[in-house]
RNA sequence: GCACCCUUCGUCUAGCGGUCUAGGACGUCGCCCUUUCACGGCGAAAACACGGGUUCGAGUCCCGUAGGGUGUACCA
């Protein structure tokens, strides 16, 4: 059997972290198998749903490089099937109109909980005689469609992540699968999709488990496979109350802003619920080697941003140079740094002493400030610091020095300085980070000799006249 | 209220009855390396929510209690 998972988000706002989750698993699981791994937009709420949120999550999605296989699906064009299937049930038994109105089931349901009884509505119309319901018919009354659910014995999902989990039936009520307009609810229009869909596995957030007990109750009304349910548990904010805005509950944009990296995103959120042994640090070909259902766990996870920065700084290390200057390089550039070809140079050639240094792409833009800055630097307190009081002096004297070193390599200013600072009767330390301060403003850099060498001769020189006041 | 789910270091987790004096990672704190920072190395403190069972033996199974979460819409 081929394996077919989907992600279905509404589009109402951004894909944020839980979705990207979610989708990450779904992902996950059918490359794992060699599946395929659909898109659906479930954009049945017209009223909140935007044409602006949905390209936002195809960006999100596309960004977290989640590729899904052929085109997304767009819940509302199928509303003519939904409402076919509506009928079908109808003419088969399994569901059946209700005249009922909103305000009388919302008066019953106030009263039920005023009584403190369930507020579990059920329809008079259920059983009401063929007679009654010939003449509500005739009268034209608005009807909507419920689903004729068994009032006896139980409901059982079977749950890849959460066991076996039962329902008394009697506590299910009928619920609505076509609204008096016509249009198909949620309910049915996820069952009916993910039928004609081919959906194999249906792993989303635990938010629907209850759901799962509807569903399984219109597909076995249709005769249909219930698919395999995985319910993630949600994830929570640091506080363990549920994600927010003011913890983590952003859209993945907004991680991009931050800094944060496609390939770290992926292992951050694959650890957050899901397991491998004590690998914690992995690429995405061994997520996808790796993933399965039985190493999720079932209670819900915080977010914790220190962690993901710490991940994030192992792949911003170890991924392939190339790969990390173009992240940077549109990085940059989405921050208003212009970069021309002989700055993108600088930093390609100095990209292994700035990556070891940096957790996040913001951070590398920050280190790299020496060679995106224009002359002269504005130092900032640790480097105005190292160059107050003799420093300057002590540069001054240190330039003839440098002037000889040849050739321009690391290791010949290596050896200048040093003896420049034993003769000096100083540490190299003391030497140092003055001259690190004149280079690139900051008091933390990759290592100055290095500077030197990004910068080339001539700037480097410049920028410690600029000090010098030579 | 009712239903369902969850509960191992501060956080993410390993653990699928004995190998657990509970392992790893992040974070924290020491030490080392070092021109600073970071990386790296070494080390430390830090957890089985509570109470009953079952068993020769329970973090692992069962039942309660407490706490947390989700659902309970003509939203998705």
């Amino acid at each position: 059997m081929t394996v077919v998972t989907r992600f279905a988000p509404s589009p109402t706002g951004f894909l944020h972290i839980g979705g990207a989750r979610t989708a990450l698993f779904n992902w996950a699981f059918a490359r794992h198998h060699g599946g395929q791994f659909l898109l659906r937009i479930e954009d049945t709420d017209r009223a909140r749903s935007t044409p602006e949120a949905t390209e936002a999550i195809f960006e999100g999605m596309r960004w977290l490089g989640l590729d899904w296989d052929g085109e997304a699906v767009s819940q509302a064009s199928r509303e003519t099937r939904h409402a076919e299937i509506g009928a079908d049930m109808l003419a088969n038994g399994t569901a059946y109109k209700c005249w009922s109105t909103k305000e009388e089931i919302d008066a019953f349901r106030a009263q039920a909980k005023a009584e403190k009884r369930p507020p579990l509505f059920l329809s008079p119309w259920r059983d009401a005689d063929a007679d009654a319901i010939a003449a509500q018919d005739a009268a034209g009354e608005p009807y909507v469609i419920r689903l004729k659910a068994p009032r006896e014995g139980q409901v059982v999902v079977e749950d890849a992540v959460q066991g076996t989990v039962t329902w008394e039936a009697a506590q299910l009520d009928d619920l609505i699968l076509l609204r008096s307009d016509g249009t198909p609810v949620y309910m049915l229009a996820v069952v009916v999709d993910d039928h004609d869909m081919g959906v194999t596995h249906v792993i989303r957030g635990d938010d629907h488990l209850t759901n799962a007990a509807r569903q399984s109750l219109i597909y076995r009304a249709l005769g249909w496979d219930v698919p395999v349910f995985a319910h993630i548990p949600l994830i929570h904010g640091p506080d363990g109350a549920k994600l927010s805005k003011r913890h983590g509950a952003l859209g993945v944009d907004a991680y991009r802003d931050m800094g944060y990296v496609p390939e770290g995103m992926r292992n951050y959120l694959a650890r957050l619920g899901w397991s491998h042994g004590d690998d914690e640090v992995f690429t995405t070909e061994e997520l996808m080697d790796w993933f399965n259902l039985e190493a999720i766990g079932k209670g819900a996870a915080r977010f914790d941003f220190a962690k993901l920065a710490n991940i994030n700084g192992h792949h911003i290390r170890s991924m392939p140079e190339d790969r990390l200057a173009a992240l940077l390089f549109d990085f940059a550039a989405a921050q208003d740094h212009a970069l021309d070809a002989a700055t993108r140079d600088m930093l390609t050639e100095a990209l292994p002493g700035l990556r070891e240094r940096a957790k996040t792409l913001t951070e590398l833009v920050d280190l790299a400030y020496y060679i995106l800055a224009t002359r002269p630097l504005e130092p900032d307190e640790k480097a105005a610091k190292a160059l107050a009081g003799d420093a300057p002096k002590l540069l001054a004297r240190l330039t003839p020095h440098l002037h000889a070193a040849t050739p321009w390599k690391p290791s010949p200013l290596e050896d200048a300085v040093r003896r420049f600072a034993e003769n000096e009767g100083l540490k190299l330390g003391k030497v140092a980070q003055p001259l690190r301060a004149a280079l690139t403003g900051r008091g933390v850099s990759p290592g100055v000799f290095d500077v030197m060498v990004t910068l080339g001769r001539d700037e480097a020189l410049a920028r410690i006249a600029d000090v010098t006041g030579g």
